[in-house]
DNA sequence: AGCTAAGCGGAACGCTCTTCCAGAACTATA
DNA sequence: TATAGTTCTGGAAGAGCGTTCCGCTTAGCT
């Protein structure tokens, strides 16, 4: 999920905890909230607050890393799908599963503009990540015919993630055929 | 500042202490956020932890009471300016002051999208205090033919919510220069 | 197998929240 | 003004959480 890319690897138990940390912080997130007790990560991760600290000394760092682990893990999902699909629903179920990772991130929302310096490079590294992702989605698409180019992926994330927000108050179907009308919309007329 | 409008009118002292501990929760909230430690207000306020309980028994209820004290506060700002200056200046005077306003809240934005029940009200309140403010402002100095009318009060509050909410990012003169050509553009051309 | 250093766990300490109640302070009444 | 009745106060006490620290464990190497 998240490896450490200095001279020495880490040791293979260190890795699993880590690992096994984030699983835990981010399910305990969504149900907690990001101020939930350090010692009901740690339990749910099956180690001590001792391993919790070592390893993410500050809560920030923990909360950044959750989010950096989420979106890598959207961002990965893109070629998954590319190979699996053909372009436009590879596109389509790309874009469902960003919706879904907008409403997990809706909860550190509130961390991630608490002015915390931690912080500061989400957004770059969000952007980074996911505009390529998009970004070659779109291209397959469109290299295959099936719909209109797009301005730029930056701003498909934007609308959706405006979409996906305004959504979220009302039916959440509701913002399901909303979205799928985007993608419709997309596509080239017969 | 806040009076209690029960059967009993509260003891003078308990409301000295109420209104002692709004002044107190405001400043604290504005240096060490909402999340500041109970007795560093209630010291502040000149009480014991147990006063600022009794009063407020949740974080909640004293983040809402500093909130609508600022409302008010704004709010009962327009016909003070209304008596002191002609309307047109009246109006911008106001609009400064509800940047300032706007200002304050943002310490207290992410405390109000927390979810809390406690806060739903809020918004309704926002509007029914300020809407009338600037609507009475707005009648005053349109009937005196110095602006043309605008559509609603609370589109107007909107816009000026939106314009400092970007501007604050940058240069505040930069702010207040744009408000100010919006307040011009309200007026009629010679 | 034996050595070394990275990594682990959880006890312990300090800080904060929240409750509670004996006594102080205020108001109403005479 | 004096007294009774009530409300309100302050801070000690209990509980819970965050964070540190260090003796013990275990992976990785020879």
């Amino acid at each position: 999920m998240t490896q450490h890319t200095e001279q020495r690897p880490l040791r293979r138990d260190a890795q699993r905890n880590i690992d096994a940390l984030l699983d835990a912080a981010k399910q305990v997130f969504g149900t907690s909230g990001v101020d939930a007790p350090a010692k009901e990560i740690a339990d749910l991760a099956g180690v001590g607050v001792g391993t919790l600290y070592r390893h993410f000394p500050k809560r920030s760092d923990l909360v950044k890393a959750v989010f950096q682990a989420e979106v890598d893990a959207t961002a990965d999902a893109a070629p998954a799908l590319a190979a699996e699909h053909d372009p436009v629903v590879a596109l389509e179920k790309w874009l469902h599963r960003y919706t879904e990772f907008l409403a997990t991130k809706r909860g550190l929302a509130s961390a991630l503009h608490s002015g915390d310096p931690t912080f500061d490079a989400l957004p770059a590294y969000f952007i980074g990540r996911l505009g390529p992702a998009v970004g070659s989605l779109l291209d397959a698409a469109a290299a295959a015919g099936a719909i209109r180019p797009v301005a730029s992926p930056k701003d498909l994330l934007y609308a959706v993630s405006k979409l996906s927000v305004t959504m979220s108050d009302e039916d959440p179907e509701h913002g399901r055929r909303m979205l799928d009308l985007l993608v419709d919309g997309l596509r080239y007329q017969a």
